[in-house]
DNA sequence: AACGAGTGTGCAAACGTTTGAAATTTAAAC
DNA sequence: GTTTAAATTTCAAACGTTTGCACACTCGTT
């Protein structure tokens, strides 16, 4: 039961003017004289109006609303992101709309049909792990909604994206590796269906070609979560695998390591060192604290969303454009000191 | 540019009937033929005809977007919560925007007054650490926009709250420790200028009452953080103080205490348990890995919209009721097995 | 032949705002 | 005391939807 806010209208009709002087003289139009500015000024504060965004919105069909769909917002990276998508949209006069997918393909399609229907303005996504297809962007894009990819894209379809330099991030980390002497460096990768996968991994070989470490191939394997990296950790030490490091595909495998090597009495970093990807919070917490390769997620948020108000505004159509971030070796106690 | 989409007046046109006519025949009301219906229907559905959100907002002076504040976003336990509150609100048809506080008042009141002058139909807000007054919210009671607390709430402001309970975790927590066999249980606390801390410490401080144990107040100290728990302990064990256990007001301190136990040669649980608050997921990744109270952030977030949602479609105003929801102590590894 | 009931449809107003065009008032010029 | 231009204000329509009411028809009754 909303009590009805004070209108133009309730100003109007108080002043013996009509709806349309009060509203240009809100707007100091040059038509209206002065005094009847002071006068309408004078009522609107102190009835404190406020202009009804609803109705603003249905005129000028726009609603300074976006939406976002996330994979997990109960996730450090991404509520990270959302916090920098929070920051720019409430400098811009934006209001934020979050729904997540849950990595299933299906509740993905839905909020974004959800968002279609809705009255947003535009559309930040990070998709899910299991979407190749895209119809349900292209759909938005029909309907002249502006899409932006942050962190997780969808190759073939063409709009604006912010993502990590993945590979970079997996070259300097594996290098790091080299450089400390280690030879036999595992990587526990992610699903190689997606390009955060496929680019780490391609840093973690790429590192060793460049500086002419042999590839030994069986040191890849496929984990990407705190309860496999128990499970496969353990497997490896069992089956005797010779490795004297691990750079895993994010943070929570890498405590799932940790944890294993250190059980089984191997020791961090002296025997093997470990590097993660994330920079989550957790990563200090455990012991030892864990090198990891920083994911700037805040900074993600505020460029994104920055690039969807630029497309927002935008008249004409420009080309969409792709922003990759840098990340940062944050060195910590998995690691040997250089 | 958003390309407008098809209007009840466009199938009106096309169909060369009134636009009330093609309302009323999707809205399947009696008054209409049922060849009209079909005629609409059949239209609609080939045009994929979708209501205007923000017509219908106007038009029912109802908007279905609720707003949720927040002190921070990048929170397990908040994000938990907006995860819960999300869910409910998508099976009811609402939309949810987020804002955080980042734990500033100042910067609560200005999302609780950007929200006021928005268009949601009701609040969801767990207050900062430092909120005491609580003029902002009258603001938006006085509009007619329900307020509803979760986690955190002013005592003074009659309102829907949902709650944890927090004296029985911390005291099912530290009677757990009595029955363990400790004696000399200290407490990490958190601030007592709020609810949290100070019923976190009154169950800790009961437990011993009811069990028998005399209290030594100078076992509860003033600490909320992980930086600060690392410090504090280390503190502790360089003067000399005598304890077997730990129970602190979250899983962070949790964390810290561990860290500095462990790093001084001091054996978990043997020497001295702990037990966290909050079931953070990196609870099961420190080693050892973390007893604790279980929070449920998720069940509180879909409880807290539920009784928004009552609220708002309520048409008489209710009498405000409290739900306090149960906490499970989750045994782990820094206590021992019984 | 007039009546009432029932059926189906359209008109117009409303939600709150903006804005082009028209209307009115004011002031200045002749 | 007109005429004319300028200054100010109002009208009306528009954004997309809903809904009370009126209207127009068609029946079957009296």
């Amino acid at each position: 039961m909303k009590s009805p806010n004070v209108t133009i209208k309730d100003i109007a009709r108080l002043l013996g003017i009509s709806p349309s002087t009060v509203s240009r003289a809100l707007k100091d139009h040059p038509d209206i004289s002065q005094a009847t500015k002071d006068q309408v000024n004078k009522l609107a504060a102190e009835m404190n109006y406020r202009p009804n965004p609803i109705a603003l919105s249905l005129r000028n069909r726009r609603s300074n609303v976006i939406g976002v769909v996330i994979p997990e917002i109960v996730h450090f990276f991404f509520s990270s992101v959302i916090s920098g998508i929070n920051k720019v949209a409430n400098e811009h006069g934006f209001s934020v709309m979050v729904s997540q997918s849950s990595e299933d393909f299906e509740k993905e399609v839905e909020v974004c049909e959800t968002f279609r229907h809705s009255i947003i303005d535009g559309l930040l996504i990070s998709v899910s792990k299991h979407t190749t297809e895209y119809e349900h962007l292209r759909r938005l894009d029909e309907e002249g909604i502006p899409v932006v990819f942050f962190d997780r894209m969808i190759e073939e379809f063409n709009a604006d994206r912010v993502l990590i330099n993945d590979y970079e991030g997996a070259f300097e980390a594996t290098q790091y590796l080299i450089v400390e002497g280690r030879r036999r460096i595992m990587h526990f990768a992610g699903p190689q269906s997606r390009l955060i996968g496929k680019n780490r991994l391609k840093g973690y070989l790429e590192a060793h070609r460049k500086n002419g470490v042999v590839i030994d191939e069986s040191l890849v394997i496929n984990c990407d979560n705190f309860e496999s990296a128990l499970v496969q950790t353990q497997r490896i030490i069992d089956e005797g695998v010779k490795f004297d490091a691990i750079f895993t595909v994010n943070d929570f495998t890498a405590a799932g390591v940790v944890k294993t090597l250190v059980k089984n009495g191997i020791k961090v970093p002296e025997d093997v060192s470990v590097i993660g990807f994330g920079n989550d919070y957790m990563a200090e917490m455990i012991e030892p604290t864990l090198t990891t390769v920083c994911q700037p997620g805040f900074t993600m948020g505020e460029k994104a969303m920055q690039m969807l108000i630029n497309r927002i505004n935008s008249e004409k159509t420009l080309e969409p454009k792709t922003e990759v971030l840098p990340t940062k070796l944050i060195i910590r106690n998995t690691t040997k000191k250089r």
